[in-house]
Formats: C-alpha cells, sequence, structure tokens
RNA sequence: GGGCACGUUGCACAGCCUGGAUCAGUGCACCGGAUUCCUAAUCCGGGGGUCGUGGGUUCAAAUCCCACCGUGCCCGCCA
C-alpha cells in the first residue's frame, strides 16, 4: 500500500511528500475510514487542487486488495480496510500467539535499566515509587518489544547516607544523643518488633542528620567512617544494617510486583578497583584542575553546566571520591556488558545527568546512557514529600488503606468467599489501583498526591481493568471455554460492537512499540483503559452465552478480548484477575 | 539571577514526537436513565473548555518557532 502511494505521488512529481504521506498512513484516521492521507502538500507539488488529486488517486486505487473502500473525501483520501479481513488477521493472530500477542521480535541488543536506586535509610515514599513503577514498567515492555532486558538497583553503601546510618546504628544504645532522641518520635524503638526493618532502622536518620548539621564533632565521626568506607574498611553490621533496611524496601516493592534482576553494590566500585582507574583517568583528562586545598576537579566552563561556578569536584580534599565519580565507574561497568543503558531518575537528578556526561567526555567515552526522567510526586496539599517535615506519604501506609478498601469491598460483593481467597483479591485490586495511578500520567508531568486519586477503584484505575478482565473470564467459565480453540465465523462478528473492538484489539502490537521506542508506557495505561472501556460496551450490548446465533464466534471474540487485556495487564504490571 | 520541565472544562489527566477533515477526548464530581437476563468495581444520555498570554511559520496550529506570564525542580568537596 505504501509503495503504491509512493508510486503514484512519484509519478505526480511530488516524490517529495510522498514521506509525510506514507507517515500519516500510520496514524489513526476520521471513521469510518481506518487509514487515511491529506493530499494538501502533494496536490501543490503536482500543481493540482487537493480535491483533483484525491479523486484522481481513489480511481487509481479503486479494488485495491484488503481494502473495501478507497474514496475520496474533500482534500482527503480514505482508505477502508475490509472489516473482515482485518477481524479475521486480529483474531488469528491473537489466539494463536496467545500471551505473546502484541510482543516483537526478538533482538540481539542488551539493555540495562537501573531503577529506583533509592538510599537505604528508610521506608520508600510514595514519590520514590514513581520511579520503580516506571521503571519495571519499561523493563516490561523492552521485554515485551523483545530486548534482552537486566533490571538492576544501584546501593549507595559507600557515601554519607549510608555512614549516617551505620554511625547511628553501630553504636550503643546508651551512647545515643540525647539531643537526637528527643526528636525522634515517641516509642519509636519500642514499635520495633512489629516494625518493618526499613521503618525501624531508618527512623532515626531524619533527626540524626538535622543532629549532624548542629555537631561537628559527630559529623567528623561520619567522615571518617565514610572514609573507611571508601578505602574498602567496612564497620562492623555496615553491611548487614544496608541489607536489612534494603529487605525491608524490596518486600514493599514486590507487593507492586516490582523485582530486580540484579543489585550493585557501589563498594564494589571501590573494591574492584574501577572508581580508582577513573580518578586516574579523570586527572590526566584535557580540563583536569587541582582546587588549592587538593581536591580534584574539572574545569567544566565549555560543558555550560547550570551551575555557579563551573567546576566539577571530582574527589575531595581528604582523597573520598564522590557520588559521581563512582557513577562514572558505574557506567563503564554497564557500558562493558550492555548496548543500551537505561537510567530512570527524577527530575532532581537531572544536573547529575548532565554532569556524569561531561566526565564521560573528559575521560574520552563515547557512549552515553539513556535518561528517563519523571518528576516528582508532592506532598498532599502540595510542597516535597519529607519524612523530616511529615508530609511524606509512605507506600506501605498506602498499600494498607487501599488493600484495606479493596477487601471492604469485596466483603460487600461476595460475602461468602473464602476469606484467604478474598484477601488475595484485595491485596491485587489495591497494589494494582496505586500501580495505575502512578502509570497513567506521563512521566515529565508534576503531581501533587491525593488520596483518593491513588485509591480510585472505578473509571481510569486499574480495578475497571480487573474488572472487565473478570467478566471475560466468568464468561469462559460458563461457555465452558476456558481453553480453546475457539472456532469462529467472522461474518458473525459484524456488529459494530464487536468491529470497533477488534479494531482496538489489533492496536496492541503497535501500541508496545511505540511504548519501547520512547519510554512512554503511559500510552499503554491509556491503552488499557480504552479496551477495556470497548469490551464493556460490547459486554453490555451483545449477549454472548444467550446468544441465538453465533454463539461460538462471541465466545472466540471474548476469548482474544481477554487474552490481549491480559497481556496488557502483564505490561502494566498489575495482577489478572479470574474472579472479584 | 541562570538552566530544565510543566500550564488543556470545577478537579485530575490524554492528545503534542510524526501539524490535517466533527479532535478537543477520558476519568472524577454534577444532572437524568439502564439490573426478571453472561459480575452495576458496568453501560447509555446531558450540561461544562479563550487548549496560560501575545506574536510568528503554514492552505491548515492544542500540536512547530519566538517572547512573556504562572508553577515546579535544580544550581553542595550530599546522594
Amino acid at each position: 500500500m505504501a509503495e503504491r502511494l509512493r508510486a503514484a505521488l512519484g509519478a505526480r512529481g511530488a516524490a517529495s511528500e510522498a514521506d509525510s504521506a506514507v507517515q500519516q498512513l500510520e496514524a489513526p484516521a476520521q471513521p469510518p475510514a481506518d487509514l487515511a492521507v491529506a493530499l494538501h502538500r502533494p496536490a501543490r507539488r503536482s500543481g493540482r487542487t487537493a480535491e483533483g488529486l484525491a479523486r484522481e488517486l481513489a480511481e487509481e486505487f479503486r479494488g485495491l486488495a484488503d481494502f473495501r473502500q478507497i474514496s475520496a473525501q474533500g482534500a482527503y483520501l480514505n482508505f477502508e480496510v475490509d472489516p473482515a479481513l482485518l477481524g479475521i488477521r486480529t483474531l488469528d493472530l491473537i489466539l494463536s500467539r496467545g500471551g505473546a500477542y502484541g510482543h516483537g521480535s526478538p533482538q540481539t541488543s542488551r539493555v540495562s535499566v537501573e531503577h529506583t536506586s533509592a538510599n537505604t535509610t528508610g521506608p520508600f515514599h510514595i514519590g520514590r515509587v514513581r520511579n520503580a513503577v516506571l521503571g519495571d514498567t519499561l523493563a516490561r515492555v523492552l521485554r515485551a518489544a523483545g530486548y534482552p532486558v537486566t533490571t538492576q538497583y544501584y546501593v549507595d553503601d559507600v557515601g554519607r547516607q549510608a555512614a549516617v546510618i551505620t554511625w547511628f546504628w553501630s553504636r550503643p544504645a546508651a551512647e545515643w544523643p540525647p539531643e537526637l532522641l528527643a526528636e525522634l518520635p515517641v516509642g519509636w524503638a519500642h514499635r520495633a518488633a512489629g516494625q518493618k526493618p526499613d521503618h525501624f532502622r531508618g527512623a532515626p536518620y531524619p533527626a540524626a542528620t538535622a543532629f549532624l548539621k548542629s555537631h561537628p564533632e559527630a559529623a567528623e565521626e561520619v567522615q571518617a567512617l565514610a572514609r573507611d568506607l571508601e578505602r574498602g574498611r567496612e564497620p562492623p553490621r555496615h553491611h548487614e544494617l544496608a541489607v536489612e533496611i534494603l529487605g525491608g524496601m524490596t518486600a514493599s516493592l514486590e507487593r507492586l510486583g516490582i523485582s530486580f534482576d540484579e543489585f550493585v553494590w557501589e563498594s564494589s566500585l571501590l573494591t574492584d578497583g574501577s572508581v580508582e582507574e577513573v580518578r586516574r583517568r579523570l586527572a590526566a583528562a584535557p580540563h583536569a584542575v587541582q582546587e588549592e586545598n587538593g581536591a580534584a576537579a574539572i574545569d567544566a566552563t565549555g560543558y555550560h553546566l547550570p551551575t555557579e561556578g563551573a567546576r566539577i569536584i571530582v574527589a575531595r580534599a581528604d582523597g573520598t571520591s564522590l557520588y559521581v565519580t563512582r557513577d562514572v565507574a558505574f557506567h563503564l561497568r554497564k557500558f562493558r556488558s550492555y548496548d543500551r543503558v537505561i537510567d530512570v531518575l527524577g527530575a532532581d537528578h537531572k544536573l547529575h545527568a548532565q554532569t556524569l556526561e561531561a566526565l564521560l567526555t573528559e575521560i574520552g567515552e563515547t557512549r552515553r546512557p539513556e535518561f528517563v526522567i519523571y518528576a516528582y510526586i508532592s506532598a498532599p496539599g502540595g510542597g516535597k514529600m519529607s519524612s523530616r517535615a511529615g508530609t511524606a506519604v509512605y507506600l506501605d501506609d498506602l498499600l494498607e488503606e487501599a488493600v484495606r478498601r479493596a477487601a471492604a469491598e469485596v466483603a460487600r460483593r461476595h460475602p461468602d468467599l473464602d476469606p484467604a481467597q478474598a484477601r488475595r483479591i484485595a491485596e491485587m485490586v489495591g497494589a494494582g489501583a496505586i500501580r495505575y495511578s502512578i502509570l497513567r500520567v506521563a512521566a515529565e508531568k508534576t503531581v501533587t498526591f491525593q488520596w483518593e486519586e491513588a485509591l480510585s477503584f472505578e473509571g481510569r484505575s486499574a480495578p475497571f481493568l480487573q474488572y472487565s478482565y473478570a467478566r471475560a473470564s466468568s464468561l469462559l467459565r460458563k461457555a465452558e471455554a476456558t481453553e480453546g480453540p475457539y472456532p469462529y465465523a467472522i461474518e458473525e462478528l459484524a456488529g459494530p460492537w464487536e468491529r470497533t473492538l477488534l479494531t482496538t484489539l489489533s492496536r496492541l502490537p503497535g501500541t508496545v512499540a511505540y511504548a519501547a521506542r520512547t519510554g512512554h508506557v503511559h500510552t499503554l495505561a491509556g491503552y488499557a483503559h480504552e479496551l477495556a472501556e470497548e469490551f464493556n460496551r460490547f459486554y453490555q450490548e451483545v449477549p454472548v452465552l444467550r446468544a441465538e446465533s453465533g454463539r461460538r464466534s462471541r465466545v472466540a471474540l471474548v476469548a482474544a478480548a481477554r487474552q490481549t487485556l491480559g497481556n496488557t495487564l502483564d505490561l502494566l504490571g498489575v495482577e489478572k484477575l479470574d474472579r472479584m
């Protein structure tokens, strides 16, 4: 089709417009047309009126295979795909590929997606969860697009923040500064038994940070600890503490369906000498300079960083390295194992990303990571989420509330459901709702957290999708057709709802490809909603089990819709439910 | 002050990459309907929008360019 159009335009002296015209074939068109091309520009090129050219081409393309009709509508050339053909292709593809429907062909380039990478200083608040949800979904989408993907969580166990945790916990309780303890909520340590380790161990962190600001001698202890970590001299309990807190953090993420292929400990970059190697290369870099106090830096005047000074410090006066220096080492390591390196970063790390790129240039590295930047989620009512200010909303609290509300709904609908199963459903509904509320918004959009928004169970929400899936499952159960094959006759699926549903089903592969290419995973959330909406419409208007004729074909359509919606839910990381 | 991002109905968002024809759409909220029938966490109908403002490019701009305004983030020998 594209070639015919290209040739036809070429023959009329409008070859230069052929590409953009062909491109329009990809975009959705105005019903009833399935494909449409605007001919204003080609017409001008070839010295005709757009209307005239449209008529001419419509005539030339008449009777082209696969199309029911090709017609001129004003300046537009409209193509109506033969619905039967589209339906057959779509159904056959879905029913034969099953769980792989929508997926791309295998790719060879290996991809690393680094996401979350939160410091082990306390529990997740939902601002940070956005990173995890985005990164995890992106990884799912890239896998579906055919790439071998490795997800990586970069754990900072050598920086000052890690040192603060160890500084506090490695001393006997009797030596905890009373001034610091006074800042902690009453009974913080007594609740320890029932608390997750990230909450318990992380509790003193904000107060400790504040305390250190006003107590230089204590701050020096922390700095000394950091120096030890830098030299590979790990204080007792340091690693266990990090592991313990990290365990609490990742346990929460697992409830959202998020796990990692690899945890990369920052200290490993020091012990294997790769940070040292980076420092040597930076010292020999074209713009290497020395600060008066001995700190090593790069003169970044030429990089136009939006900083006040034009110096990037790469090693402190005391010889310890900085986060960005270690991150250069980490990226060099990633470049060795992966062809595409993707970093999911909060908007507050944009400067860090630019700095990292400048340093890569300095050492003569030409490869670059791709950054997926997302905006932070503000606290309810606006402002930053801060543990100190008490404005943070924690993932665990949100999950608890979501599951509680979901459980109430389940109990109301199915009072006699087995309690274990009811709990399972509530968990999946609650977790799905949270995940979807994050996913449906474009990453670069700043959002202000609202409980009702995150906990919505109707309309544009995960439970709406899950409910649609459950309805389809229920239908197949009752039709005793939970397994194929699903024979059908396409002429029995010619009604308006069936047609629209089929068209929507056919759009998954394109949507996945787009999301993988651009990283805009929210488009997939939008697609899922459209698909569920279309299915519900069909469900409402078209009887399946009670169908007087064509029941088997409708069952096949339901099976295909369930499969497609299910595949989409897998990509979104929302659990599929066969009943709810 | 500088850099970057965002600004679409009462609220929350999609559409912007690749400009097109009833493309201004979705959810919530509001109003009115649908359940003897496959799960009403559903469906149907209705009201409501100068697509921040002003220029520019174009046959055509929510979509591209410039300026301005507003909001957010960043500008550490923190991460």
